[in-house]
RNA sequence: GGUCGCGUAGCUCAGCUGGAUAGAGCAUCUGCCUUCUAAGCAGACGGUCACAGGUUCGAAUCCUGUCGCGAUCACCA
């Protein structure tokens, strides 16, 4: 039982016999480290209801509380703040239900299903910086939706035609020479996303002769052979002309395998997959009903916008005056799609980087205008952007940070630091790159997520991520050293560990402290759910870790003077490990048995 | 120019629907490895919460304005 549900009844109470009819705020704050107590009712924020002096209202509700609840031992007053001081006994039967519970803090109510998409890549070049915070992001949240007790259905749209792809398969063809990512030995998405480079150069080349030879820029861009030749071939894929759809096949082929392994290496997976190939005529029907229905209106030249000066944005186009839909046709479309596609789906969220926000805030308001309930239920979960220190990723100036260089350099630098501390030759060579890999994602993933995702990130290559402090490292280390101690336990002090018998303990202030966080888990999950943030369990599990490192540090958790006591700090011990394996593992964080 | 977001210690970030003396990590300095893993712990140093007004018992937090940074406002995706 939270300490605020009898807490909130007993001031009542109090209210009800000194100040009958008064219907106050009661507002409880944890307790802060400096003063004595464990949790504070603000009296303060009675004022506007009840006349008087703070201090007095605190004095007779906290007498009020000592004498009626049994688990409140004591009481001070610090201006208007009544600090309580709860019961060992209520803090031992509160940590007894959390060891009692299979999966702490995650909600076993079925509270609906939502959809979530992330990824979302072109299949012209592999994976990069902005990429990985897409996917660890939407990876997460889906976590922690489902911690939150919703059925996640998680979905990326691939993102395979249009005049992009064209291009890497033109310049294939010319340059490729029958090259395969078997016969090089390179990753797919590396491979395609080389002639896409390459595209750029002769394209640029051919734009270059052109303007030496008296053309516009303009007139240089629209004429180049390339592009020329690129815009044939969309033409031919749209008509369906085998060959092309062939090469198209094979070449995306490549793309997926490549991506795969991306995935399969940052541990996100999907549910689902949609094809823009699949999806983008979707929406031409949705606007025609639009349009009948009044939703849209229609201009002289045959194209189709919707109004939405009244929402203080413009006008908004929908279809092309030639009949062929824009990107927002296809998102009208595809969500329509989606959300048949699961019925009991109540929402969607889409993980897209900030730079669309306005798409989506105009793409909501038009379903919600076409008259969708589920409309209401929309989110763009929208991120910052990942920035070098030069500035911004372009991938024609070559400065993009790509994923699995990422990830290879990161896993070698904690290959470089647990190899120099040497607490590992007792491994395997398989163990020890399994945990090289653990901790250098655990780096990159915690490094990312803890930070607010509409912030910008400004990521560093050189200097790289840190594995001391506020780090995923950080935190994986202290759950190894519990392992270490709970297999200490188990093996010498076995017979200690069945004893049960807490109610005759007296706690120490750090052992309040953790049970009190522990308390929290449930409360935090909830709240990230809410607000879609990874970064709230992250910097939770960080204080967790931080408030156990001291309990550790100053107290001797196996060299307790008793058996009871000792069978209590190791039982704490494991469920604080257990607490940060699971809100890792809704960060996508692995946790080693040893490190 | 319109709209949206951001601005907290030298650096990277917390700070929830307003509450006590604004918190961590990195960096710098001081202690702690015969006792459960020192990727750790304890401590010192470091702040006009961009600026100016307003709301109130009380503002980093809410409102207005100014400045700085970023994004966006395509018959591109």
């Amino acid at each position: 039982m939270k300490a605020e549900n009898f807490l909130t009844q007993g001031v009542t109470k109090a209210i009800e016999e000194f100040y009958p009819g008064a219907d106050v705020p009661i507002e409880f704050q944890a307790t802060r480290k400096d003063f004595q107590g464990d949790i504070t009712l603000v009296v303060f924020a009675m004022l506007k209801v009840i006349k008087g002096r703070p201090e007095a209202i605190g004095d007779q509700i906290g007498a009020y509380l000592v004498s009626h609840l049994p688990e409140v031992v004591g009481y001070n007053v610090v201006k208007g703040f009544l600090n309580l001081i709860l019961s060992d006994a209520f803090y031992l039967s509160a940590f007894e239900q959390i060891i009692n519970e299979k999966q702490f803090g995650f909600s076993e109510r079925s509270v609906g299903a939502l959809l979530v998409e992330y990824s979302s890549p072109n299949t012209n070049k592999p994976l990069h910086l902005g990429h990985i915070r897409n996917n660890l992001l939407g990876y997460s949240v889906s976590e922690i939706l489902k911690a939150a007790g919703y059925k996640v259905y998680k979905t990326q749209i691939i993102n395979d035609r249009g005049i992009h792809i064209c291009k890497s398969m033109w310049a294939w063809q010319q340059f490729g020479q029958g090259q395969t990512p078997g016969s090089i030995g390179l990753k797919g998405d590396k491979l395609v996303g080389n002639y896409y480079v390459k595209f750029d150069q002769v394209y640029k080349a051919q734009q270059k002769e052109l303007m030496d030879q008296g053309l516009s820029q303009e007139q240089a861009e629209a004429e180049a052979p390339a592009i020329k030749a690129a815009q044939q071939m969309l033409r031919q894929w749209e008509q369906g002309d085998s060959e092309i759809v062939e090469l198209w096949k094979t070449m995306n082929h490549w793309v997926y395998d490549g991506f795969e392994q991306t995935y399969t290496r940052l541990g996100v997976d999907f549910d689902k997959n949609y094809f823009e190939s699949d999806t983008y005529l979707l929406g031409k029907k949705d606007i025609e009903h639009g349009l009948a229905k009044g939703v849209f209106f229609q201009k002289e030249d045959g194209s189709v916008w919707c109004d939405l000066t009244n929402e203080g944005l413009d006008h908004k186009l929908v279809l092309r005056s030639d009949g062929t839909s824009v990107y927002m046709t296809q998102d009208i479309g595809t969500a329509i799609q989606r959300m048949s596609d699961y019925p009991d789906a109540g929402g969607m969220i889409y993980t897209v980087g900030n730079e669309q926000d306005y798409h989506f805030k105009v793409l909501f308001l038009i379903l919600a205008r076409l008259g969708y309930s589920w409309a209401q239920h929309l989110f763009h979960l929208s991120y910052g952007m990942v920035d070098l220190p030069s500035g911004k990723m372009k991938s024609r100036e070559g400065t993009v940070v790509d994923a699995d260089d990422l990830i290879d350099q990161m896993q070698q630098t904690a290959q470089e630091i647990t190899e120099s501390l040497g607490k590992i030759e007792g491994l395997t060579a398989e163990e020890k790159s399994k945990l090289f890999k653990t901790i250098g994602l655990g780096a990159l993933k915690y490094y990312i997520l803890k930070v607010d995702p509409k912030k910008r990130i400004l990521f560093n290559p050189e200097e790289s991520v840190d594995f001391q402090g506020n780090t995923g490292p950080f935190i994986q280390y202290a759950y190894a050293r519990i392992q270490s101690i709970l297999r200490k336990a188990q093996k010498e002090h076995s017979s200690a560990l069945t004893i049960k018998k807490w109610e005759q303990l007296s706690l120490m202030d750090k052992e309040k402290s953790l049970v009190k966080t522990l308390m929290q888990y449930p409360d935090k999950i909830q709240e990230a759910a809410g607000a879609y943030s990874p970064a709230l369990i992250a910097n939770y599990t960080y204080d967790l870790v931080k408030e156990f490192n001291g309990f550790y540090q100053n107290l001797t958790i196996l060299g307790a003077e008793d058996a009871a006591t000792l069978s209590f700090r190791v039982a704490l011990a494991d469920k604080v490990g257990q607490v940060i394996k699971s809100s890792c593992g809704l960060l996508g964080i692995e946790v080693p048995d040893q490190m």
